[in-house]
DNA sequence: TTGTGTGGTTGCATCATAAAACCATGCGCC
DNA sequence: GGCGCATGGTTTTATGATGCAACCACACAA
């Protein structure tokens, strides 16, 4: 097989994210749908992406449970493409992705926006990895530990 | 061009981010190498990938400033590589993947491992976005904002 | 019926990826 | 000091993924 090797049986979370949205455009188009993008066309557009890449990416992420269609929303008798809540569970990763290019990007001037509470209009926070007490913690403060097996073992 | 569209001259923080580790295989190398993993045989085992693909990709990634090469460190008289700062500051990136799965995934059980506070052995806390001020920022509590110019325009 | 805009699919050229073979170096061994 | 083997890659070659352009389908309007 030549195949773009699959990670789906694989055991560890972050193979199986890369999975469904580790492609080249997918976290693209899961940014734009959070901006409320829900048009292909427009998601097209905005992404200056060839249509068929974007038919193809669509469908898999319905697939996945990412995206949803929609019969309509706006009169025209078109779907509509819009996030589940798994699909808008992406955004942690997506602002970690921000996040990382904000703080490491060599040329951090070519950075166009910054991301902003609505309210005060203040740029957020790091995000931070806390442990259950609230300890702040670096990833040599972590490590993995085996899944304990599910009460009953999930019948 | 027919290229695979590179985002490199993009001025969201996300594409630029994506540049530079968003293909198939760069996060879990870097994954591997936040493990400890520091030589080319031992990624080339743990992750099953091909040889002349990590070649490519540790390269990439050095010249990325994510990872360095070390002329030795046990003796033998290979190099290893061995992440910057920049490329441990992709951690946030992978809590975020494997948090994302955790919570989403199809299938959970078939997830290996969790994530845990070293000191204590408890699952760390999920990543939250907050503002300045301290509070729990949705999305919608987000919005994006331009860069405010550099003063005196970096000169 | 023709024309236009949206939402795709199909065809074909090119690029990236993967597996395997090959090469280079260091080292134990006799 | 030549032989075999392990490590660390590079080269070769086949195929899947990507991208552009052209085409198709449907709705709506004139």
């Amino acid at each position: 097989m030549v195949k773009r090797t699959s990670f789906e049986g694989d055991a560890c979370p972050i193979a199986r994210s890369l999975e469904a949205i580790g492609d080249w455009w997918s976290l693209l188009i899961i940014r734009e749908a959070l901006f409320g993008v829900r048009r292909f066309g427009e998601f097209q557009s905005n992404l200056g992406m060839a249509k068929n890449i974007l038919s193809v990416r669509l469908r898999a992420m319905v697939d996945h449970g990412i995206l949803t269609t929609a019969p309509a929303s706006d009169g025209s008798a078109y779907q509509e493409y819009v996030l589940t809540p798994k699909g808008r569970g992406v955004f942690p990763v997506l602002v970690a992705l921000r996040q990382w290019s904000e703080e490491f990007d060599d040329r951090p001037e070519e950075i166009a926006t910054i991301l902003v509470d609505r309210d005060k209009g203040r740029p957020v926070k790091k995000l931070e990895l806390r442990a259950e007490d609230g300890r702040l913690l670096t990833p040599a403060e972590t490590t993995l530990k085996p899944r304990p097996a599910r009460r009953r073992s999930a019948g």
